[in-house]
DNA sequence: CGCTCTGTCCCAGATGTTTGAACAACTGTT
DNA sequence: AACAGTTGTTCAAACATCTGGGACAGAGCG
């Protein structure tokens, strides 16, 4: 799955070390650049002036940044996806009914990302935004998504990315893994213990095709003390399936 | 303004044509692709398995996409833009209490580069998505950022872009540009009667911080039907200006 | 089964990329 | 006002890399 390219293109590779460098940095000037990178300043200078020529990035007296041209690739990227079409109005009643912050995510090279992020009215504030990039096993959302693929690909997928967790509940090996997915597919719903970040707990349940292929999953989440008891375990859990099925129903005939 | 990179990475352009000829194809395969872009196979093969590895483009049974990594990379650089954080609250009130569609849009490269759109329980239905790219001269928009940029940045966006109407109504030689920019100037906002798009009209705002200077401008726009008669001369101009006001003063104090 | 599509791989030649060094343009300090 | 220490930018030679034709395997189809 982790397949390598077997006739890379180097410059190709160079340029989106660039634009991440200048994300991580946010924002940053040649030399900067050159040294966050290791490469020689005149090669960076080339490839600023090219992206820039291209209108990829932008370069704000003397600061280069990433452009919105990405904001161009990337709206276009969630278009195609057919679930955040059919999903965002159901995901948007979700987070107003239940006032807390509703996601999406979907599976990517083995990784989850998040499509859209609808905020309630006491909506928990999270540094994340949408495009985010997450382990698949560290969040119900993932582990919604991962208990409906076939074992190869999860194999494939752990292969690849590892479990490293980010916080101390987190899954740790393969067994503990199979036990939790075995355990989302028993009750529909995943959840997510402050396994991702501390405080923070989260319902998800999957979204299938008519094929019952798993094509991303949604969720509820919010501050431990709003998510617990009856309503942690009973009520959110049968509000996210429902919207769920609902998603699924549009799908199908779509 | 047009800068050409003295020394360009042709391989960075390179990368960039595949992903837009992806974008544009919807998706494609090696042959397509080469076809389309008139680059031997190989050549195109080695350009997206690069990107496929860098996890840029996703190849779905055969087909490769646009990936949602560009999502990642769009949303930062829209989370970057102070204009889109403190706007994007009061525009979905500006949707929510007119029922129509609202926006924002910021200028960079000379063009206007749309961050958000908020629908209100009325608002049309345009094909364009957040991140499309529009002549600033083209809507109401635009007009609203070109009526408060230096003469000389106008200048160079003119020559740089030309004045290329999408319409009929639309503006076609500089001095009708500076006839419509001083009218915005006077009024305070700009309007866009069926320019762009036919049926459609809008009425824009600038956002001006706190040493006048143009960071971009929102609107609300819909059916010619609705956007008539005093609602579209005075009604809803007040409003725009109103939300405008209030985005100014956030963008002051922050 | 054979035909025609794919996508993928390989390697030599041509081309583009890399690189340090030199320069110009600023910034802030003395 | 001159200076030192920045920065971004340009250039051309050396060489690493990209290009591109051709060959290959596999899928799909009649």
């Amino acid at each position: 799955m982790a397949k390598t390219a077997q006739n890379p293109v180097k410059s190709a590779e160079t340029t989106f070390e660039v634009l991440d460098a200048l994300k991580d940095l946010d924002g940053a000037g040649v030399t900067e650049l050159a040294q966050h990178l290791d490469i020689p300043k005149s090669t960076v200078h080339n490839y600023l002036s090219t992206l820039e020529q291209e209108e990829y990035v932008v370069n704000r007296d003397g600061v280069y940044e990433v452009g919105l041209r990405f904001l161009e690739l990337g709206a276009y990227a969630r278009h195609r996806e057919k679930l955040f079409e059919i999903a965002k109005p159901e995901v948007d009643r979700l987070a107003e009914e239940t006032g807390e912050l509703a996601n999406i995510l979907v599976e990517e090279h083995g990784r989850g990302s998040y499509l859209y992020r609808a905020r309630g009215d006491k909506a928990v504030q999270v540094k994340a935004h949408v495009g985010t990039r997450v382990p698949l096993h560290t969040t119900a959302l993932g582990k919604a998504i991962l208990a409906h693929m076939s074992t190869e690909r999860v194999d494939a997928i752990v292969d690849r990315h590892g479990l490293g967790g980010e916080a101390s509940n987190s899954i740790s090996n393969r067994a503990e893994l199979e036990q939790a997915l075995a355990d989302v597919r028993e009750r529909g719903v995943a959840f997510d213990d402050e396994e991702r970040l501390e405080g923070l707990r989260c319902v998800a349940a999957p979204v299938l095709n008519h094929d019952d292929e798993i094509i991303g999953a949604i969720s509820v989440s919010g501050p431990t003390n709003r998510f617990r008891g009856d309503r942690f375990r009973e009520e959110l859990p049968q509000k996210v399936l429902e919207v769920a099925n609902v998603i699924e129903l549009n799908v199908t005939y779509s």
